[in-house]
DNA sequence: GCTTCAAACGGAACACGCTCCGCTTAATAC
DNA sequence: GTATTAAGCGGAGCGTGTTCCGTTTGAAGC
């Protein structure tokens, strides 16, 4: 969503007169992304490049020109999908309380988890593209995610005790079961453990249901 | 190298009758396997389909009636490339002393683990054609080498108190850093692990060198 | 030997990733 | 505005894996 997400040559840190990004040319990145994890959303990674191509509107030399080979595509459309979804924290945040914000974002963060998913073999293959991936998630997701879990902490809706990144990874693993879309249980059990976080079991027993609002 | 490399639809569990294997397929059967060993090892595992047709004189149609998609050739020139590597141990035990066979037979495994590595990224792929590969390399190659390498600790050559099973896992480990067809490192290392056995440190020190022969 | 027939064969054809290169056009200089 | 230039574009085409299907041929019955 914000600029250059695709590495130029090697152009200086920032000499405005030097870089000329067509018009055009940034007006297909974007139609390209929007267009790759579109067709990839309905038929899978594996979809022809062409067809991403003209969903587009542009030739398949475009694509290339832009993403050198497929898994860069690939990798850049999921890089994006992990900016927005980590994004979405300081949105939520401002719109919601504490706890609800980070129980809404965690439900965004498992369908993230699990398109990964549908990722997940392609991750692993090796490909040069992919290494980035994981660091770039450490970098934006967990830091999002930090914020949400802490100011629900500090708003005392949540259990103290437990760790952030504890959680975090728990809530990873909860989503690596989501097998070809199925996000249904992943969601489910992440969703329990989120409510297992709402006050802790020595303090809670004697408190009554939260009263605004409850999970079906 | 024995019969029925590759499954047949079903027959039972051996109707003569039934089962019409004709000549050319079991010749050009064996035949592929040849030529898709020698172009693997010429080319890489990409090697085209086409080339290994060409080799074995036959067309790509034939190569895959054999062989339904590339990773199940690759699975099958590998299992058997597994297999004679177990077949030989045998061989070795009848025509060297205990010690030396093992010691030969730990070259040839050490060759073929780092074939393996050339497939390492292919089997880790999650493609099913390699999942029973594993499984295989259990059956066949551990067995193999438990014969040689206990026949050497019972003629007292070896330590008896290092796990046959704890040995082959650690030289396989050696084996993991050969990359594209470096074997000799690992061969080396390898090498000096198995000369590692002869005699414990206990009882070894006043022992003079083996007379009949000296590693390099 | 001849006939029969399905298994096996071969390679044309197709699908897809990726490259190449002539054409188009946005950006700049004037 | 016009000219200039190179970034950017599109899609024909190549090299693969894989499929399809008409042709060939080994095996069995006679």
């Amino acid at each position: 969503m914000d600029d250059s997400p695709i590495e130029r040559d090697a152009p200086g840190i920032g000499r405005p007169a030097e870089r000329r990004v067509r018009a055009d040319a940034q007006r297909n990145l974007v139609t390209l992304l929007q267009a790759a994890k579109e067709v990839f959303a309905e038929r899978g990674v594996d979809a022809p490049v062409r067809d991403i191509a003209d969903r587009a509107g542009v030739g398949v030399g475009t694509v290339y020109r832009h993403f050198p080979r497929r898994p860069d595509l690939i990798a850049a459309v999921f890089r994006q999908e992990l900016d927005t979804c980590a994004d979405a924290a300081d949105a939520l945040a401002a719109e919601h309380p504490p706890f609800e914000a980070f129980a809404i974002w965690m439900r965004r963060f498992v369908d993230l988890a699990a398109t990964k998913h549908g990722l997940a073999q392609a991750l692993h293959s090796g490909d040069p593209a992919f290494e980035a991936l994981p660091a770039h998630r450490e970098q934006r997701l967990r830091p999002a995610f930090r914020r949400l879990f802490e100011a629900a902490a500090a708003a005392g809706t949540i259990r103290s005790e437990i760790e952030a990144d504890e959680f975090l990874n728990a809530a990873a693993s909860l989503c690596m079961s989501a097998r070809d879309g199925r996000t249904e249980a992943a969601q489910r059990m992440v969703a329990t453990l989120v409510n297992g976080l709402r006050y802790g079991p020595d303090e809670d027993a004697h408190r009554s249901a939260e009263p605004e609002h409850r999970p079906s």
